[in-house]
DNA sequence: GTTATTTGACCAGG
DNA sequence: CCTGGTCAAATAAC
């Protein structure tokens, strides 16, 4: 807890001093893009804030975080639901209660961010599938550690049609590895969960690479968008019975048992990571942005936003109150519960 | 040598 | 039969 205390209160007196710099540069002799710079300096700070708060606050039921000015987004922030559609219909049933999750990943760079889609974890690819409607091929990696430790995360990787500087990774499963992350992990950073980049740079077409690593593309931008939608498929069973409204904080407390019990039960390796996390409330729509400071350090984990494996296709597919309101609900504020930071431990 | 990636085959679900 | 997901042999990287 005091790491994050510690972090948050970095990040908002980063965030104070930067608004004083960019206070300085508001007269007319300053360039947009220092003050441009500045900005997304500012909102790095706030946005790896909230993410330490969020952190606290996804014990919480019905914990939706909505944060999409991030830095980068101004490009392009219509977050997008079409991959996640297919895939829940798609996802295979017989592995249920996997819990499972989207991040859109928007990659960025220019500020000296290495590269995105640095979670903190080992991946390794074992598959790579050209999408019907899809330009670009999905790939699919597993935890390296599957076999050593029997950690059965898995992701998939697709690249946006519309704006390759997006990714859309889906979580699989929770990584009991120990290695793992948690913060002082993916503060390491720079490693490269996918290590592809390497051989790509040889590769002319890299419209069949949906690596996101590449080193060109990670120059186009700037900063790592993160957004983090979680979706739970999988589990036919369990629909939420009042999962109507995304921001609802309330009234979901109740579903939460079952899904909770059901997904400790079915899957214990949560456990190593903070069983607290598992709110099933939160899956409906749980945006996370990150920047690319973010990712520097340890926060390129958007798994801590847990999702409980209900089956909330419906609601994904239609997120329109994701998509139509993304700044609006922030009703994280009030529930943080730092004691259960603990569990990061 | 080991370990990771590539890529077509294979399988299950719809 | 088509599609998405996984396996595994071949290959590449180290």
């Amino acid at each position: 807890m005091d790491r994050e205390q510690n972090i948050l209160i970095n990040e908002l007196t980063q965030g104070k001093a930067l608004a004083k710099q960019l206070r300085n540069h508001l007269n007319p002799s300053s360039s947009p893009e220092t003050r441009e710079f500045l900005v997304q300096k500012i909102l790095c700070s706030y946005e790896k804030a909230l993410s330490v708060l969020n952190y606290g606050a996804s014990l919480k039921p019905n914990l939706e975080v909505s944060i999409l000015e991030s830095p980068c987004s101004f490009r392009n922030s219509s977050p997008r639901s079409e991959a996640s559609d297919q895939d829940s219909k798609d996802v295979y049933k017989k592995r249920k209660t996997v819990p499972r999750w989207t991040e859109q990943v928007k990659v960025c760079s220019g500020t000296g961010l290495e590269g995105p889609l640095d979670d903190g974890y080992c991946w390794r690819k074992y598959g790579q599938k050209d999408i019907h409607g899809a330009n670009f091929p999905r790939g699919y990696y597993r935890c390296t550690h599957r076999h050593a430790q029997g950690c059965l995360a898995t992701k998939q990787v697709q690249r946006s049609d519309e704006d390759p500087t997006i990714f859309e990774v889906t979580y699989r499963g929770r990584h009991t590895c120990s290695q793992n992350s948690h913060l002082a992990m993916a503060s390491t950073s720079t490693k490269n969960e996918v290590p592809i980049e390497k051989k790509n740079h040889h590769n002319q077409q890299q419209e069949h690479e949906e690596n996101p690593k590449q080193g060109q593309e990670v120059m186009l931008n700037f900063g790592t968008d993160l957004k983090v939608k979680t979706e739970d498929l999988n589990n036919e069973e369990n629909i939420f019975p009042s999962f109507s409204f995304p921001h609802t904080s309330i009234g979901q407390e109740n579903v939460e048992d079952d899904l909770f019990s059901e997904t400790m039960m079915e899957n214990n390796f949560m456990g190593s990571f903070s069983p607290t996390f598992i709110s099933p409330a939160t899956s409906e729509s749980n945006y996370l942005s990150m920047s690319p400071c973010n990712m520097n350090n340890n926060f390129g984990v958007g798994h801590n936003v847990q999702t409980p494996e209900s089956d909330l296709t419906d609601i994904i597919s239609t997120p329109t109150s994701v998509t139509n309101s993304p700044f609006g609900d922030f009703d994280f504020s009030p529930n943080f519960q730092f004691d259960n930071l603990d569990c990061f431990t």
